[in-house]
DNA sequence: GTTGAGCGTT
């Protein structure tokens, strides 16, 4: 089982990798994603990243607001998108 | 060569 935790305020250079490797530190990442504009293809300064269940509530309230390439990280518990 | 509130893709 896992989590989607929604992370924003980005740097427009941050890869899925980037993601991985700083959740990483704090539980287990299960995968992440950088949402980049469909239109254009550049990164829209968010993403998610799907961690463990049971590591989800403390990284999202250990990583939101922590310094991310030099910007406090928001992280939240994404919003179920489509029930099956 | 940009921008900055915001919940995604097969």
């Amino acid at each position: 089982m896992s989590k989607t935790l929604y992370v924003g305020n980005l740097p427009w250079n941050t890869t899925t990798e980037d993601l991985t490797s700083f959740f990483g530190q704090y539980g287990e990442v299960v995968s992440s994603r950088i949402i980049t504009d469909r239109e254009t293809g550049r990164s829209r300064g968010f993403g998610f990243v799907e961690v463990g269940d049971a590591d989800a509530e403390r990284m999202a309230q250990d990583l939101n607001g922590k310094d991310f390439g030099g910007r406090p990280l928001t992280v939240n518990e994404a919003k179920p998108k489509q029930p099956m």
